[in-house]
DNA sequence: CCCTGCTGTAACGGAAGCTGTTACAACAGG
DNA sequence: CCTGTTGTAACAGCTTCCGTTACAGCAGGG
């Protein structure tokens, strides 16, 4: 599987994003928070940018630019996130259709669909049980 | 996300091979099982020799070779393929290691991958509900 | 009204994974 | 021994992801 790493740095900078706010700190550039993913601002940007299309962060131009959450932390979960980043099916059909004349082939397709719909379900269902403030608690904790 | 159809592809050569068993076909060849799928045969070749790695199909090699179930369909739940045939974890994590002076790149880490283990659990329990005999029995229905 | 600092995005390159193809050695029934 | 099939290596094309550079655009502050 793909295992890209875009749920994990988005998380990552909310998460970021909201230990600074609690500090007093509202606004962050992606420089700021490049420093603390360990990656280029870029990288940072279009995460945010996708971030800030679903709504859960804001932006600000001109001087004084920055980034803050456009929700209180308990109000976003990995469920939004993870809507926010991933677009592609967690598993994909057949590259080419398959034969048509065996009636394997012309099934197949619609009855997985119909399962893979409940296991994406099962997993948005579990990704919603957290939120960036539960992230950010256990991270504090893990010493 | 990165949609790979190894599952997929893996599911379709066992509910085909179901079906040719409830035919009273037992044995296969990756040449017949390829063109239900429409692929070539070494794709099948491997992601059968994976499913085999596992247990759950037979080969018979020299002349009169073939592929076989090693069980009952009932008995071949969709998370027996999927680990078969997966190995990389659902969600990736940071590509480089986090700043490991700011407190969030210290622990998001411990913290990711408590939560993605959770994930990964609910993907699996939902993955056991369905058999390739369940899979067959719906792709034979959809006309 | 300009200056400055940051965002938004395009363009590009390297690396890796997946699919598909060809080729060929190994194996085992008949 | 012959034949048909498996097992696997090697390779090519394609795509995606990550990272980097570059630069236009925007908006506060002086």
């Amino acid at each position: 599987m793909a295992a890209n790493s875009r749920l994990t740095i988005a998380v990552h900078a909310l998460a970021w994003m909201a230990l600074a706010g609690r500090r007093g700190q509202e606004l962050l550039t992606s420089d700021q928070v490049a420093a603390s993913v360990n990656t280029n601002p870029v990288i940072i940007r279009r995460s945010l940018g996708d971030l800030r299309r679903a709504g859960l962060v804001d932006v600000r131009h001109g001087a004084g630019a920055g980034w803050s959450l456009a929700r209180a932390p308990e109000e976003i979960t990995l469920l939004d996130v993870y809507d926010a980043v991933e677009q592609e099916p967690l598993f994909g059909m057949h590259r080419t259709e398959p034969n048509l004349e065996c009636p394997v082939g012309r099934g197949i397709r619609p009855a997985l669909g119909h399962v893979y719909g409940g296991v994406e379900e099962a997993l948005r269902r579990e990704l919603q049980r957290t939120s960036i403030a539960d992230v950010l608690r256990q991270t504090l904790r893990a010493r």
